[in-house]
DNA sequence: TTAACTCCTTTCATAAATAAAGTCAAACCG
DNA sequence: CGGTTTGACTTTATTTATGAAAGGAGTTAA
């Protein structure tokens, strides 16, 4: 299905997705047009899903990384996922897992303070454990 | 620090990041060069960190997403540290994190049986607590 | 008022993307 | 064996975007 020149143009979009074709080619030994083809079919295929930007988060104000164990109460999760919603500015993740907890909650927030009213919030609905991020 | 026109490149670069400058700048009521001076500073700030691709990790082989609670036994964090390194393929994420486990080791395999692999010779350095997701 | 500054637009030369046509090699088949 | 098909690539030519330079409008402050 992928060759070895398909992992390669992967690689590099990896790297920088804004590159040029004709860069792009260059790199994994191809034209433009044909790098461009490869990464055409790629897309077609749904193997490349989109383009996107990594942003600073600490610049753009966003402080304290916090993953959340959530231990859900009741059988009914809407609740939780409404509230979720609602406050989707600061999810990054929620991922539902087998294993100890239900789910695993990946938040940023600006502040401290922030993440106390989320939690606040939060514990009306589910129980959870709390995790600060302190690197990566 | 960033306007509103900041706010909404940022937000349409993350939607797309391959889109033409004329484009984005159509998006945000400005011409391409005004769009393309705005980027250029928000790429020198450090804000936008870089251009990468989602790529469709099932289609890509990766089936089996797993999160895994680290905790260390000794108080010598490397052996746990160089394995990591050994195993990068596998690594998506590995946050040192406060509260109850020490590490949160996030982690994509082809297969249970390269997971089992991998958990083997993790227990051997560190104690941890298995998740899988099931679904985001 | 004027100077300095910022941010934008316009213009234009250069560079890249894209479509179309042509090349080549491998596979298939009468 | 020769001819046809297919797929992936290159080449070429046209369209389109980029990026640099010049200029204008609005803001601030001397």
């Amino acid at each position: 299905m992928l060759d070895i020149t398909d992992m390669h143009i992967l690689k590099e979009l990896t790297k920088n997705s804004r590159i040029t074709m004709k860069e792009l080619g260059e790199k994994v030994h191809l034209t433009g047009p044909a790098a461009s083809a490869r990464v055409a079919k790629l897309e077609d295929n749904g193997i490349i899903e989109g383009y996107t930007i990594k942003v600073n988060q600490v610049k753009m104000g966003c402080l304290v990384h916090a993953i959340i164990h959530i231990y859900t109460k009741s059988t009914n999760h809407q609740p939780y996922l409404s509230f979720l919603k609602e406050h989707n500015q600061f999810i990054i993740n929620n991922y539902k897992v087998s294993g100890e907890s239900c789910y695993l909650l990946e938040c940023k927030f600006p502040s401290n303070e922030i993440l106390d009213e989320f939690l606040t919030g939060l514990s009306n609905l589910v129980g959870y454990k709390l995790s600060i991020v302190i690197n990566k």
